[in-house]
This record gives C-alpha cells, sequence and structure tokens, in this order.
RNA sequence: GGGCCCGUAGCUCAGUUGGUUAGAGCGCUACUCUGAUAAAGUAGAGGUCGGAUGUUCGAGUCAUCCCGGGCCCA
C-alpha cells in the first residue's frame, strides 16, 4: 500500500456524459505510476493455493487485430478471476517466433522470390533478420496487451526462438529417437515450389486449399500387346506435369468398363462415363459401344507413354501395364488412371505395391530434371502447352476441359503446390497414439465436443513430419552418416562433448540453436567413427509452441517447480486449427516426456467473422486492427463483447455490435453510478455512514469476513422491501457468477449481471428515487444508500475481470479514495463472496410478479390511451398460483404506486376479467336457416356466452332458443370485460378500469401541471434545491380543480407562494419563465419565478 | 464415405438434469414516462422450434431416421 490515500469526504462529481475512451487512458497511466499490474502479478505470492496457466504462443509477425483481442480476453478474464480468489499465479505471456510464416514476411520485406535469394543474401544476416522482426512486434503485441488492459508479466515473456526452448525440443527429439520413434522417410509430399519446402499433412488439411480451375487434357495411351493393335485407353489427368513420370495405369476390377469406337479409335473407359464424355464432347455423337468388359479384364495390357523417348522414362518404359486399383472411381474422368509414382502420394503407395520405377521430374523450385529432353528447365507450372502440342502431334490429345476442383496451396505463399518424392525425417506415431488418446481423455474440455474432435483427429492422423527445408527455426539436431546411421544430439552439452569439429566458432557465436552457426559443429558418427554434419533441414514450427509446458518451467533445471506447475490447470486458444496444431503438439509431447496430459483443462471459441458474417481478411478490408477498435469502440465495450458471446459459437464482430453493448450494458451501468455520485455528495453521505458492513481485501482462508456475516437487523434500520430485494439478488448473483467462472460458462455469468443491472436501474433505483431526493436524512435514506453504495462497489469487483478499466474507475471514486484501508485498486480486492443470509427467495418472487404484473399494466393503460399521470380507480390482476394471489397484498403499494391507482383487485373478486362473445358463423348459417337468422341472432345475444363457449369447444350441440346449432356454427372469441383495459402475458392479466371520475380527473390535472412545472424549472436551468414562485391562471373550472390539490403541487416543486388566476405584472412576466398547458377545451396558464 | 457441430421471429442468437401458454437484441411504426437519461418503458406484429416417427402424464429439450448447412477427416 503507498499510504498516501487521499481520503476526501465528497465522491468525485461523475459526468453522465462519458467519454469511456479518454477514461480508459486516464486510468492506464494511473496504473502505469502506481505499479498496479506489478502489485497485482505478486498480490497472491504469500498464498498456498496456485493456478496454472500455460500460455499459447501468439505468432510475433504482425500487430495485434481485433480477433487476438478476443482471445487474449479470455486469458486476462480468467487469470483475474483466480487472482482475486487469491490462486498464486506466474502469469507468463508467450511469442511464437520461429519458422516459414516469418521467414515469408521478411521474404516479402526483402523483394526475395526464391531460396536462392536468401542464401545470396546471407542465411546468417536472413535470420538476425527474422529475429529482429519477431523481437519488433513481440514489442508491439506488448503495448497493444497492455492496452487491452491485460495483466501479465511482461518483462518476463517467453519466445519459441528462445535457446532454452529449442534445446527442450531436443531432448524431446532425443527421446524419441531413443524409443526409435524417429525415422527417415521416402514418400511423395505435397511441396511448394516457390518456399521450397514440404509441407506436413498438418499445414495443408483445411486452409491448404482453393478453388482453381486447370486445363485438364484427355489423352490416349496407345496399347501394344497382340491382338489390340489399334486400341487405346483413354486417360484423363488435371495435372499434365506429371504425364512424363507416367509410369502404369490404374482401373478398378469390379467396375465396367466399355469399348467403344469413335471416329476410326477404339478405346476403352468406364461405362458409367459414357454419357458425361458425350456431353463434354469427349466423345462425338457418332461414338459407338463395340464392347462391354470388367475392368479385370484389362488388368495387365501393356500400352505405349505418352513420353516414352525420354530419357528419364529408360526404366519405366518397360513397365507401362494396367494395374488393378480399388480406389478407382467412376464418378469422373475416364475411370482409367495415369499413375506416376514419383508425383503423387497415392501413385506412389500404389507403385510401391507393384514394384514400379518411380520417376522424381521436379527439383525443389519445381523445375523439371535433366533427362526430360525439352522439358528440362522448365517450370513444371509453365509446360501445359508444350505437352498438349507435343500429344497433339503425336495424334494422342483428344480433347482439352476446363476443370475447377479443390487444388492444394500454400498456406502462407498461396501458390499451388506439387508433388516431389523427397526425403523427410518423421516421428513415428503408433506408440505414441495410445499415451495421446488417454491424456486427451482425461483432460476436461470445454466446449465438450473438443474432445470428441481431438480423439477424431489423433485417429486420422498419419506420422508427424518435422523436417522443413528452410533457414529460420529450429535446427533438427539430428546428424545423419552415410553409413545409414544417424545421430540425434538431446542438449547442448552433450554436443559439445560430441563435437568433433566448430565448436570453438559455435560457442564464439553465442550458441544460439540456430542456422547457420549450429551447421559448422560436426560431431563423429556413433557407429562408424566418420565424421558427420548435421542435416540442413529445420523443424517443424508446432514442435516449438508445443514443448513450452517444459521449456517455460524449468522442466530440465528445476523439476521441483516444474512438478509444482505441470500440468497446467488450464489452457486456452481457438479451435479452429488447434486441433491438430498446438493441442495435438501440446499432447504429444506431454505424452512422450511424461505419459501425462499436458493441461487439466482445455477452454476453446470459435472463429470471429464480420459483421456481416464473412470471414475477415486483410485482403478484403473488413479485418480490424486492435488499435483501431481500441479507439474507437473502447476496450471494455469490445472485452464485454466478447465476454457475453457463447464462446463454441462463431461472433460476428464490428462497431454496430459494439454501439449496442455501450447502450445497453456500460452506459445504464455508468447512469446508476452517476446517479448515486450526485445524490450522496448532494446529502453529504459517505462510505462512513454506509449501515452495511464491506469487505475488500483477502481474509484468512475458510473464515467469513465482515460483510459475509453481517445480517439484516431484525429492526430493520430503515431497510426497505426493495433493499433486501436487490441486496438479495446481488447475493445470488454473486454465487451465479462464481459458479459460472469456475466451469467456464461465460455467457450465463455476463448474462446474470446484464440481468441485475438491469433491475437495479429499472426497478430499485427507480423505486428508489424518492428516497433520495427527500430532505430530511433519515434511517430509511441511509439505508437506501447503503444498499446502492454496496450493489455498486460489489458490482464493480464482479465486472474487475471482464471490465478492467471502468471497474477501477468506479471502485477508486467509491472506494479507494475514500475508505482508509482499501485497496488502492478493484484489482488489488478479493473476490466477493456472498452473504447467503441475505437472500431471500420470497423477496425475489414477490418481487418479479410485481415486475411482471406492473409491466401488464402499463400495457393496459397503453391500450385505455389513458395515461400514467391519470389516477384510475382500480387495477384488476389474473395470477396462476395461489402464493401469488396471497403475495398480491404486499405488493398492493408498489403497484398502486406504479400504476397510479387506488386500488389493486384480485380478479378472482370480478368472476375474472375477460368474457365470452358469441356471434352467430353467417357463412354456415346463412344457407341453413335464411330468413330465420334475425331470430338466431337475438337468441345468441339472449343465451349464456359462457355455456355456448363451454359447449362449442367441447364439441357438443348448442341450444340457443329454440335452435340447436353445431359447435362450428357460432364464433366464439374472448374480449375484455366492459369498462376495462386488458393485457394478458403466460397466463397472467392485468386490466385498469377506464372509467375516470370527477376527482380522478382534477387529481390528474394536479399531475399534468406538475410535470409542466418541473420541465420548466429544468429548462429555467434551476438547480434542484431552488425555490419558487407560481401564478396559475386558468378557467374557474379547472382553478377550483386545481386549488383542492395545491398543497401538493408546492410540495412537488418546492413551491413557496402559488397564486391563482392573479394578474401578472409586467415586472414579473419578466424574470419568470411562463408554459401554457392545453387540457382537452381548456388552457392552463402556468408562470415561474425563481423564490 | 466416417466423425463432430448446427437448424428456434425478417436478421443475430438465448432457451443450463424434459415441466405452465417458447424468449432477447437489432430493424420498422406508434405511444408513454422522464430532475440518473447519448436513456428507458409499452404496444403492433411476426414461430408447422428443419421434417417424420417414437419414448413420456408432458418434447424446442431425449431416441431413431430423413432433409439442409458448417467444420474436421478419409
Amino acid at each position: 500500500m503507498t499510504g498516501t490515500i487521499n481520503v476526501t469526504s465528497q465522491f468525485d462529481q461523475v459526468d453522465p456524459k462519458v467519454d469511456f475512451v479518454a477514461n480508459e487512458e486516464a486510468i492506464l497511466k494511473w496504473w502505469e505510476e502506481n505499479d498496479i499490474t506489478a502489485r497485482y502479478l505478486k498480490l497472491n505470492d504469500d498464498k498456498e493455493k496456485k493456478f496454472s496457466f500455460i500460455d499459447g504462443p501468439i505468432t510475433a509477425n504482425n500487430p495485434m487485430a481485433v480477433h487476438h483481442a478476443w482471445g487474449r480476453t479470455y486469458k486476462d478474464l480468467f487469470l483475474r478471476f483466480r487472482n482475486m480468489q487469491g490462486y498464486r499465479q506466474r502469469f507468463q505471456n508467450g511469442f511464437d517466433g520461429q519458422g516459414l510464416w516469418i521467414e515469408v514476411e521478411v521474404e516479402k520485406e526483402k523483394g526475395f522470390k526464391s531460396k536462392r535469394d536468401i542464401e545470396k543474401y546471407g542465411i546468417g544476416k536472413f535470420v538476425e533478420d527474422c529475429k529482429a522482426r519477431v523481437d519488433h512486434f513481440a514489442a508491439q503485441i506488448t503495448e497493444q496487451s497492455k492496452r487491452l488492459g491485460f495483466f501479465m508479466d511482461w518483462d518476463n515473456s517467453y519466445h519459441t526462438k528462445s535457446d532454452e526452448n529449442n534445446y527442450t525440443i531436443w531432448h524431446f527429439l532425443k527421446t524419441c529417437a531413443d524409443n526409435g520413434w524417429i525415422y527417415k522417410g521416402r514418400d511423395v509430399m505435397p511441396w511448394c515450389p516457390r518456399c521450397g519446402t514440404g509441407l506436413s499433412q498438418h499445414e495443408i488439411v483445411t486452409e491448404g486449399y482453393r478453388d482453381i480451375t486447370h486445363d485438364s487434357p484427355f489423352l490416349k495411351f496407345p496399347l501394344i500387346d497382340a491382338g489390340h493393335e489399334g486400341e487405346s485407353l483413354l486417360i484423363w489427368t488435371t495435372t499434365p506435369w506429371t504425364l512424363a513420370a507416367n509410369v502404369a495405369a490404374a482401373v478398378n476390377p469390379e467396375n465396367d468398363y466399355v469399348k467403344v469406337r469413335d471416329e476410326g479409335a477404339v478405346i476403352y473407359f468406364s461405362k458409367a462415363l459414357f454419357e458425361s464424355l458425350k456431353r463434354d464432347q469427349v466423345l462425338t455423337d457418332e461414338a459407338k459401344v463395340l464392347a462391354e468388359l470388367k475392368g479385370s479384364e484389362l488388368v495387365g495390357l501393356r500400352y505405349r507413354g505418352p513420353f516414352d523417348e525420354l530419357e528419364a522414362q529408360a526404366e519405366a518404359r518397360l513397365q507401362h501395364r494396367v494395374l488393378a486399383w480399388d480406389q478407382v472411381g467412376e464418378s469422373e474422368g475416364t475411370g482409367i488412371v495415369h499413375t506416376a509414382p514419383g508425383a503423387g502420394a497415392e501413385d506412389f503407395r500404389l507403385g510401391k505395391e507393384h514394384g514400379l520405377t518411380p520417376i522424381a521430374p521436379l527439383d525443389q523450385a519445381g523445375i523439371y530434371l535433366e533427362g526430360f529432353g525439352e522439358f528440362t528447365g522448365r517450370a513444371a507450372a509453365d509446360v501445359n502447352d508444350m505437352i498438349f502440342d507435343s500429344l497433339e502431334t503425336r495424334g494422342l490429345l483428344v480433347k482439352v476441359v476446363p476443370y475447377t476442383h479443390r487444388y492444394p496451396v500454400c498456406w502462407r505463399c498461396g501458390t499451388e503446390l506439387v508433388f516431389r518424392l523427397v526425403d523427410e525425417w518423421f516421428i513415428s506415431m503408433d506408440e505414441i497414439r495410445p499415451k495421446m488418446e488417454r491424456a486427451t481423455k482425461e483432460m476436461q474440455w470445454y466446449p465438450e465436443f473438443g474432445k470428441a474432435r481431438e480423439l477424431d483427429w489423433l485417429k486420422n492422423m498419419q506420422d508427424w513430419m518435422i523436417s522443413k527445408k528452410r533457414y529460420y527455426g529450429l535446427a533438427l539436431p539430428i546428424y545423419a552418416c552415410d553409413c545409414g546411421h544417424f545421430d540425434v544430439i538431446g542438449s547442448l552439452e552433450e554436443l559439445k562433448e560430441r563435437a568433433v569439429d566448430g565448436w570453438e566458432e559455435f560457442e564464439a557465436s553465442g550458441s544460439s540453436p540456430h542456422r547457420p552457426w549450429i551447421d559448422g559443429v560436426k560431431i563423429a558418427c556413433s557407429e562408424c567413427g566418420k565424421t558427420v554434419e548435421r542435416i540442413a533441414d529445420v523443424g517443424n514450427a508446432w514442435l516449438d509452441a508445443g514443448i513450452v509446458p517444459f521449456s517455460t518451467i524449468k522442466y530440465k533445471t528445476d523439476p521441483d517447480y516444474w512438478n509444482e506447475w505441470f500440468p497446467a490447470d488450464w489452457i486456452s486458444e481457438s479451435f479452429p486449427g488447434q486441433f491438430r496444431n498446438w493441442f495435438y503438439s501440446l499432447i504429444v509431447m506431454a505424452a512422450v516426456l511424461e505419459d501425462s496430459m499436458p493441461a487439466k483443462q482445455v477452454f476453446s471459441y470459435a472463429t470471429m467473422r464480420d459483421e456481416n458474417g464473412e470471414e475477415m481478411h486483410k485482403s478484403r478490408d473488413n479485418a480490424i486492427w486492435f488499435e483501431d477498435a481500441a479507439d474507437r469502440m473502447g476496450v471494455d465495450v469490445m472485452r464485454w463483447t466478447f465476454c457475453r458471446h457463447n464462446p463454441a459459437s462463431n461472433l460476428n464482430f464490428g462497431y454496430k455490435m459494439g454501439d449496442q453493448v455501450r447502450r445497453q450494458f456500460l452506459i445504464p451501468l455508468w447512469n446508476i453510478y452517476s446517479f448515486f455520485t450526485t445524490y450522496a455528495n448532494l446529502d453529504g453521505w459517505t462510505p462512513e455512514d454506509c449501515s452495511i458492513p464491506l469487505s475488500y481485501g483477502f481474509g484468512p482462508e475458510g473464515e467469513k469476513n465482515t460483510y459475509e456475516s453481517w445480517t439484516m437487523p431484525v429492526e430493520l434500520e430503515g431497510f426497505s422491501e426493495l433493499d433486501r430485494w436487490i441486496l438479495s439478488e446481488l447475493n445470488q448473483l454473486i454465487g451465479r457468477m462464481t459458479e459460472n467462472l469456475e466451469t467456464w460458462q461465460l455467457p450465463y455469468a455476463a448474462g446474470s449481471v446484464e440481468q441485475f443491472i438491469e433491475d437495479l436501474s429499472n426497478w430499485y433505483v427507480r423505486r428508489s428515487r424518492r428516497r433520495f431526493w427527500k430532505t430530511e436524512g433519515d434511517k430509511d435514506k441511509n439505508a437506501a444508500y447503503s444498499t446502492l453504495y454496496t450493489c455498486l462497489t460489489t458490482l464493480s469487483r464482479l465486472l474487475a475481470p471482464f471490465t478492467p478499466f471502468v471497474a477501477d474507475i468506479m471502485y477508486r471514486n467509491l472506494v479507494a479514495e475514500r475508505v482508509g484501508d482499501a485497496p488502492d485498486s478493484v484489482h488489488l480486492t478479493s473476490w466477493p463472496k456472498a452473504n447467503d443470509s441475505l437472500i431471500d427467495q420470497d423477496a425475489m418472487d414477490r418481487t418479479r410478479l410485481a415486475i411482471r404484473l406492473a409491466s401488464l399494466g402499463r400495457s393496459a393503460r397503453a391500450q385505455s390511451r389513458l395515461k400514467v399521470r391519470q389516477p384510475l380507480a382500480e387495477f384488476v390482476v389474473e395470477v396462476r398460483h395461489d402464493w401469488e394471489r396471497k403475495a398480491l397484498k404486499d405488493i398492493e403499494a408498489v403497484l398502486k404506486d406504479e400504476l397510479n391507482v387506488k386500488s389493486v383487485r384480485d380478479a378472482a373478486e370480478i368472476g375474472g376479467l375477460l368474457g365470452f362473445a358469441i356471434k352467430p358463423n353467417l357463412r354456415l348459417l346463412g344457407p341453413k336457416y335464411g330468413r330465420q337468422m334475425g331470430e338466431i341472432r337475438s337468441a345468441i345475444a339472449a343465451a349464456d356466452p359462457d355455456e355456448i363457449a363451454r359447449a362449442s369447444e367441447a364439441g357438443e350441440m348448442i341450444s340457443v332458443g329454440s335452435f340447436m346449432l353445431e359447435p362450428d356454427e357460432v364464433l366464439v372469441e374472448r374480449v375484455a370485460l366492459k369498462d376495462y383495459a386488458v393485457a394478458t402475458d403466460a397466463g397472467y392479466a392485468g386490466a385498469v378500469l377506464t372509467i375516470v371520475s370527477d376527482e380522478l380527473k382534477a387529481e390528474g390535472m394536479a399531475r399534468e401541471v406538475v410535470r409542466v412545472i418541473q420541465n420548466l424549472r429544468k429548462s429555467s436551468g434551476l438547480e434542484i434545491s431552488d425555490r419558487i414562485n407560481l401564478w396559475i391562471s386558468s378557467s374557474a373550472e379547472i382553478e377550483q380543480s386545481l386549488i383542492v390539490h395545491s398543497e401538493y403541487i408546492s410540495e412537488e416543486t418546492l413551491t413557496e407562494r402559488v397564486e391563482f388566476g392573479a394578474a401578472i405584472s409586467d415586472d414579473s412576466l419578466a424574470s419568470a419563465a411562463i408554459e401554457t398547458l392545453d387540457l382537452d377545451d381548456a388552457r392552463v396558464t402556468i408562470i415561474l419565478e425563481k423564490a
């Protein structure tokens, strides 16, 4: 505590016209000056219980956008809540800053086009630039996070690019290697020719596809077996560049195929596709089926490939034949699949089964290698026309059709991927998978379906490709020797021990495990002793993020500390993507290193869209930068918008929504606060006068504080039904919020505050206003102040985790600067605990009923067109339960006042509010009875409507006069009783008697006059406490009515002297305000002056 | 083809072990109230709770199937 708390008796005046953004900036500055964040972080250092949160690192590659603010609001909110509950925490933020996404941005900055540009520039300089970019944006995100009100240990953020993080991954990889789970795989992988690297399954499954139209040729593979001269297979492909690597063709042996003659050629293809090929004009209308056959009959036939003359085809051209493959479909193409085992993933697998030679046509930049004739040296993406021409010349091309399909692209740079046969490093998942499944089941997921999703992904995942042929990232500690053996190094120390060359240079460079410095260190192969270099690859970026539950909490250096904080109690990230990324890598690493779950509870949330439900994209210009939103809508508004939303569904976010939240939540809250301070200051009321003992700090665990153990005085000491009601609601709210936050049910927590503020504003304050206005300072008034003060100060604490700015502004004015021993900031207070003795279910039920009936009463009045100012004789209500009938007595006074009626009656006393009106159904009765209709009409009018209604509804014949009518020959309507205006809702009804007596009318007139005078006072700029004199001039009749109520008028308007009908001097007129009021046909003139 | 989620007012969505006659906000119009009012209140409508069958005294809620949309994966 600072010890310089400025305790003054008056609250600061609260301007009802508030600039929330300016307030936020001011309080940020105050937090800074008073070290509030640091004091908040240390708040529970002395406490036993702890809450372990491990931050999923934010990518430090760009400034924050509003969707980052969404996720960070959740983190801040729940950490604040736990802090207020007295849990010790670490508050460590994390930055993700290694990998291809950083490289791509730096390449863009520098204008690089390919890997060659990077190597020319220098890998060392390039990597330094990448690191610098990360540091730059980490600093910017830190500042922006502070603006969001995110209280973290900002000087202690971790970086995935740190040595600690990278070396801990080494340890993980070494552990995998010790278990025999690391292997080098040769496979056809999706490959980005621009980035020059392969992509893992994780990177490609969703974001990695785009609808693209390709020129797709239909062509012929001529058969060469005896008896098939002049016949061909009809082939279709969407990737023409792979034709040069063709080795085989595949058919489904189970499917039906046809042999067709078309324009002299004889071709084979799938029977099911005959019509669609005609439609696409691949076949002419002349095409004629010669024979039908099973796919199995084609298997084994040999053919001549389209580019057999190429050198690269030397081995393969002898292998060209038709294979059986059950994956071949018959919904598109020709039902015969071109197979290039060196240029397609499935092709590779099929080729392997059949012992085919894979032909790998492309280098790492997507350029044809030697041996491909005229294609050599050209990019795969550029050879289509050459291929089509070549096929055409040789009479093999049938038709080229544009074809649109989902085609994989590089998720970072958008380049169309190719498939390359490459060597990559993998972690074999088979033995890890069961551990991961066990951990996933043990973890608690919010929303719950997260668990099923993660398990689904685990079931389908393949081995994890961890290598990347790039520059800036984890240096994979794999040393592969020509002898076939490879060593994996598990730590810096081990590397030093094993190094046979280059260690000194590496150490001198700072021993950062990054390229190019690490590349100079060589070791001796543990198998053959030969000197071995590190493989050139860097690691997959999700290794970097997945290791943080180990690297950030001293796994290798302080096991006790690590044990204390692992596994995390809670982690939180958005779910699109993270099931196969961060959550996945966390689970892998915890499973491998400790056979444990990484975190006990996983909280996740959906995707942010723009206000129209469109995905946010920088390119589409509908993304919102965080700073713009903070300046324009304010952070509290933004945070409340996030908090009230159901995290499991997508959030359509924008400024309109912000305006709505401000109007419906923040301004009403501010208005209550402003109301309170205004009147408390007028009355000189201070927290010392508060008769409810409040407690803000942390007491001993398990002991009740003064507030919790307070009981409502038996003599009530001025506490009214309203006070007891709102205090009951308040304490119920505390309990609900605590429970909902502990179970991550944010929308319920936020929704219950909104309901409370609505109740407080539109019922408690509205109903209590007169208690604050009156001049005498009695127990009733003090109870009202004490109650409202308790509500506001408690609200400020309940809202502190949600809207930290406005909460602290309220708290500081109401508490910190007025109460000697209270914490300086709401963020240093404890989470409120409920006083259960104040929860009074009956009072809440009664008030709910009063609110509902008052609403019905206003509705009824609206229908009657009688203003609330006009007193009415009675309000009649129909309720549904016995207890409600009994409760009417208790809420009678409230309803009388609220609705301005003289009495409240139970509808049972007058036999119900609604009667039946019976009308003849003319459409049916007319034709049937003709001229007897007149008689029927009068018979119906004379009959008992209730009885007819009952009979009609029961489907019985209805007897009226001498007629027997069918049940549907009458129309039954429900109507209000005569002289009542009725409103109904959910089985409740309320009605006002619309007969206005002369006395009531006179009273209404008096109130009308009071209203005009009040408006006049306000528009004349009078203070609330100024006294006035009045002249009222009107017809004699109205004057008589008003004179009866002159005392009431004077009291309400602080009038010292009132004169009726007096002539008014010009002198008076000059200093007075004047207003006329039209009542019915008469006119009233009112003149006012300050007394 | 499999897994998961969703389908409630024109739009966005609540509806927390099945329980009266299903709600809110936005938008439109009108009215009311106002010495906290950049407010608030009331009304007007507007719904086959995607459809069908079943379980049950009772289904928006549970089960099964179907239709439509989304996500994830083959």
